[in-house]
DNA sequence: GATGAATGAGCGTTCATTCAT
DNA sequence: GATGAATGAACGCTCATTCAT
């Protein structure tokens, strides 16, 4: 997923510089957009000219390109540890919700990024991993909620694509509001939206507690 | 809010025409972003050269707020209507959480618009209105929210702020992703969306019917 | 080999003011080199500003494109023309000679700037037109030369791809210095150029007249 | 002609690696124009990053003067030793073009730069050598055209200064196709071509050979 | 009501050049 | 002698907007 890894670009400057200015672009994206930022925005917060950033990246696309394949590896790095933990339906969902939510987290530039600028990218070629990911991503949701249905963990009339986009969509524009370091860890987060997503926001009587 | 009421900027036009060419505009808009959205796009699908818009409408910008207030005018009559009815908590949220499907129904682009820009437009003080708009929806939701744990309609040890975020944002995003004339009708979409919400995904034990 | 008479490329003009502003563009190419011109110094010379260039042309590459497809189409009309006479080969060289600096007389810019930049257009897939022609050039030039020396019109010793640079160059590179409008008329240039070329600089004895 | 005789601009090099540089950055000019040409591009080809181009040269411009004042002197000093030798006008032709010739086996990237670069640079005071080399250029071609007309050598009914064109450019635009290394020596190439501008392309009687 | 042609500001990008290390 | 990182000016191009017709 990451072309970097075969593919090293333009690996002229040093890792560290590199993160340090993709981390700002980020932000910048994120906060105004892809379009709407200027890379002369961007320089200017990087205390430089715009054309300097050209030393270090090929274009604005490929900043954008390096943060968001940055953020999905270490996305499905996540996604792929707690699947291989053998977990049960409703224990995969709790693992998968919290790391998404630590990724918002450490990440949350990034993945705000990711969720407004995905369906614009979604034809360009250069962003087909985009596409792929997001492939990947419901395969995953639908497994664990089939699962789940099959054994009792989860409502047995639920409409499980519905489901799926409202799990989906729910964590994820968590990271438009969310700032990190504000009162509430990344886990009380998880937990709270755990809560709410598998029991609901009206009282039920206490369940039996699960083996 | 609807400035127009107060302001007409452009009477030059028939209303008729207006509507059908920001419909248009909205459909644009929606699908590629405004900022990526060129006039010259809108005049394209609508037949005529970038410049003739401008007999109809005063800049690309009055477009967008045309549309922003008249979504928000239709939806805050819809939750007005709802609000007035002096429903119990649990009703007044499905009634409200069926209205807002309703609209993502028959306005789906103007939704999704105002999804989409409001956090951009936030400081403009020409789009003032949707911060106004933010702050009424807030208070509306932390309203019901308060009324129904105080009766124990929803449970108690709710993170009120979090439980609104988690409504407010679960309904919308729907606009990303749904299509008029689809297999599911709005009551549908929102009935199935309100049992997950009101219930969890997980099984409950059968309640007692409500009153 | 002209697009424009199948694939219409911008015809949002005028065709009067194209040909205007291309006739510009071309002497300016001519003058400075393509890559050398800047797009605002062509608009400058028109008395418009940069931008104003691209409601006529799709861009400055577009402007080279049919600069050059134009002149190419009228070189090989009046080509086509000569070889369609059924001339001998003498007589060939002689119109084929002299409507090449017909050509020049008229389309001196064009002309120079094809000398010019041909050898950095060659690997561009859009100008392989270009390519096309030399070949087409080529055959016709050796074709001619070879009927020449059968049947003795031309010397039977002539390395024959040197003859044909030879002739193909010193026809060309006329554009470089000849202006119009000067004391000699295209036609005594090309009988002059005709003269040296087919009789040599140093005397020679009368030859018989010719049928 | 050479300004480095006089004022050493970057003595901070051996000879050797300027020479070499030099000859490289010849090249790339010739091959691409030198507009066209990037310093990076020069850099790249001999192993070095830009800005250590820099070491060894003041500019982009000192490296295309000091490669044509190199060719310049290099040309000149073969015409002298033609014209001291005393020749008559017909040899004198002979030996100028063989020599031509040579130099263009010689120093093939640097007349194409000089053919193609010159014009642009005839304005610009640091080049102001080029003007007066092709004075100097045109006084010798017409000199000894006059010579050859006065003594009977050339045809009488020649315009000298066609002639003198016809004759200089000829000879140079063979840059643009020669490779050296190949089929024929430049002393070969220079017969071929001496003999169609001296004898024409057509058959004449056999002359009586000349004292 | 709409067109054709233009404006002018700004955008992403390139590139010769500089300089501390 | 060479590098890494930056500058700053200019470039081709886009686009919202204007306005005479």
């Amino acid at each position: 997923m990451n072309e970097n890894d075969t593919v090293p670009t333009s690996k002229k400057t040093t890792p560290a510089r590199r993160a340090e200015l993709l981390a700002l672009a980020a932000e910048v994206f994120a906060e105004h957009g892809y379009r709407a930022t200027t890379v002369r925005r961007i320089a200017d917060e990087a205390g430089m000219l715009a054309g300097s950033l050209y030393y270090h990246f090929d274009s604005k696309e490929s900043m954008l390109d390096e943060i968001l394949t940055g953020f999905l590896d270490d996305l499905w790095a996540r996604y792929d540890a707690v699947l291989a933990a053998g977990l049960g339906p409703r224990e995969t969902v709790t693992e998968l919700v919290t790391e998404s939510f630590r990724e918002i987290d450490q990440h949350r530039a990034a993945v705000a990024l990711y969720q407004k600028e995905t369906p614009h990218l979604a034809g360009h070629p250069r962003f087909s991993y985009l596409a792929d990911s997001r492939r990947k991503f419901e395969e995953m949701w639908l497994g664990v909620l089939r699962r789940g249905m099959a054994d009792r963990s989860f409502r047995a009339d639920l409409d499980i694509r519905l489901a799926y986009r409202f799990l989906r969509d729910t964590v994820w524009v968590a990271a438009s509001w969310y700032r990190p370091g504000g009162t509430h860890s990344p886990e009380e987060i998880a937990g709270q939206y755990l809560s709410m997503v598998l029991d609901g926001i009206t009282p039920r009587a206490p369940r039996a507690p699960r083996p």
